[in-house]
DNA sequence: TTTTAGCACTCTCACCTTGAGAGTGCTAAT
DNA sequence: ATTAGCACTCTCAAGGTGAGAGTGCTAAAA
């Protein structure tokens, strides 16, 4: 659609914008990229780039700036093209920071984020493991003061879960040790979407083992059980937020309040995890208006099909795509890796 | 030492500078408050609280601002010649709140932080309480996955920490609840402090009970029963990073800094629990120059002289002290109320 | 001795003007 | 299709100006 000559301009423009968030002008593409034709072509073909959509200009006689259509268009290539792997230093960095803290997920997750937040200078979020896709493992429900109980969750994935639930106080210790004893037993190595749909369709028929317990064990299985989504763990909010882009007061505290809102981030992560692969969100694309400045690459993880959790980067829409791509794609495929065994 | 006039005098200008973060000009203190003379005598006393380091100008011919030890001064008296109780309405707002998540020390403590910013429109500091004072009530050693076991730790107060252990392969989950088995017979209702000092004299004698674990069973206790400090919860750090203290970039980037910096955070309430009831740090009084424009109004809550955490609200110097006082003070009396049953 | 009126002085801030610099669009020539 | 040239536009930093606010000092009044 764009022809070879146009698409170069296209992407100098957006590579000089990327790594000083100036407005690029014709004279400078001119000199630092060499097309072999004056500037006054160049103006040319940029003025036909504005037409398209692809680029703005800030003010009259500033340089131009790529809008969001421009990027998208710079983003498709790339994903349609290929793009490169990760830096080989970079990877080795990762790989090594999490060999040993792989056994606790918190951690884990906690170091995953910082990992890519560092590498990338932008918003590292990582998603650990949503529990309901877990593997249960066995649960532990100890009897607390009066009427509550705690209840701890572990997963073959390494997620330990804890909560503290009220129950009727006539429940004994010896009570709850029957409730966990059935589950451990009858239920272990499901996921845990497993053993909700079966523990309910089972209960009935199983009578004989709960007995009179039937009724308040419904309630107490369906707490445990139930948990929306996987922990999520951010790093490098001031990164993002002291960059250029951001330079007004008002524009850090929309973006601020709106990552820390649980609910924005909850339906991003939500929307994303629909999907396969490696996605790209470019500033007005998402839903927030509070976001409409960022752009968001992000991927799950997770094997065959079972999606686990989510990683991103967020950033501005001036953002280093191509490398934001190459790292999301391979720590996607890193933890895809580590939790397939 | 400041005669009463003077005295009323610094009082009205912190004052209006709280209320309203611009300097004091005599002519405006004239009128506001009543003092019944005229403004070049306001003049002439103002010139005096300066000389005194009570006031400042930001430039000649400028109203005053107070300083950091006008502040003191103003907030020693009110620390000396007492405070009044918290408005009656955030008090019942306030225990409302709590009243149903008594038992979820994490809620808990995350909505103490919560209402502590939200009634303040400061940030609200809740540090749950120390594991190490906390009284033990059991533990829960579950074998992981290879080298790893899960050790889930349960306090009377409410508290539960899980971590993730390395082991010798070789436990068997029998071993583990040996482990566990000792230390809930013998240990429970004992402070965690008490426990390890006790733990480790006697282990040596009851070399019986654990005979060829023991070795290893020194290591896992040592492991399970090491935490250092309590969850520290915060919110609200947006409140006080828009204030017009606050307006330029730079420093809201230095006070966030410090602010998610969890080794100065630790350093600060490690400092604040030497000392028992309210206390107020204003300005340059903390080490921490990032912090040098804030003002820290904390308090300890703890039961009979044991004190288990840390309550805090962090403000500007221009932070309304009474109202911030008497709000620390109530809080963490509810605290020290809650946890002594 | 304390208080006050009056006034000169100082400093900031918002507003304006101005000129340099950067970049454009258009036109006519190549 | 490309280019040189030029008029035009817009921003931005620098400098100038005047209103406004507030002070310090002095001399007189209480």
């Amino acid at each position: 659609m764009l022809d070879e000559r146009t698409k170069k301009i296209l992407y100098a423009v957006i590579h000089s914008y990327i790594n000083n968030p100036e407005p690029v002008g014709s004279r400078y593409v001119t000199k630092k990229y060499d097309f072999g034709v004056s500037s006054a072509t160049i103006r040319n073909i940029m003025a036909d780039l504005e037409e398209l959509g692809f680029l703005t200009q800030p003010h009259t006689s500033a340089g131009r700036v790529p809008t969001d259509r421009g990027y998208r268009y710079f983003v498709d290539s790339i994903l349609k093209e290929g793009y490169g792997h990760l830096d080989e230093d970079l990877a080795t960095t990762f790989l090594s920071r999490l060999q040993n803290i792989r056994d606790d997920i918190d951690a884990y997750f906690a170091e995953v984020s910082a990992l890519l937040s560092r590498m990338s200078n932008y918003m590292g979020i990582a998603q650990a493991p949503k529990p309901d896709v877990s593997t249960f493992k066995r649960i532990e429900l100890i009897r607390y003061r009066g009427e509550s109980i705690a209840a701890v969750l572990f997963t073959n994935e390494g997620l330990i879960k804890h909560r503290v639930i009220q129950v009727d106080p006539l429940f004994t210790q010896k009570d709850l040790n029957r409730l966990s004893d059935y589950l451990n037993k009858e239920y272990a190595g499901l996921s845990i979407d497993e053993v909700k749909s079966l523990l309910f369709k089972r209960l009935r028929f199983d009578k004989v083992v709960l007995d009179r317990l039937l009724d308040k064990a419904f309630k107490i299985y369906e707490q445990i059980l139930s948990f929306s989504e996987g922990e999520i763990y951010m790093e490098g909010l001031l990164d993002v937020l002291t960059l250029p882009d951001f330079a007004d007061i008002s524009k850090i505290k929309q973006i601020y309040k709106a990552i820390k809102d649980k609910h924005i981030m909850l339906k991003i992560i939500d929307s994303i995890s629909k999907t396969d692969g490696v996605q790209v969100i470019i500033g007005r694309e998402n839903e927030f208006e509070e976001l409409s400045r960022c752009s968001i690459v992000a991927s799950t993880y997770g094997h065959s099909g079972k999606k686990m959790g989510v990683i991103a980067l967020i950033g501005p829409t001036r953002m280093d795509y191509s490398k934001a791509i190459s790292m999301v794609d391979f720590v996607s495929n890193c933890l895809t890796k580590t939790f397939s065994e």
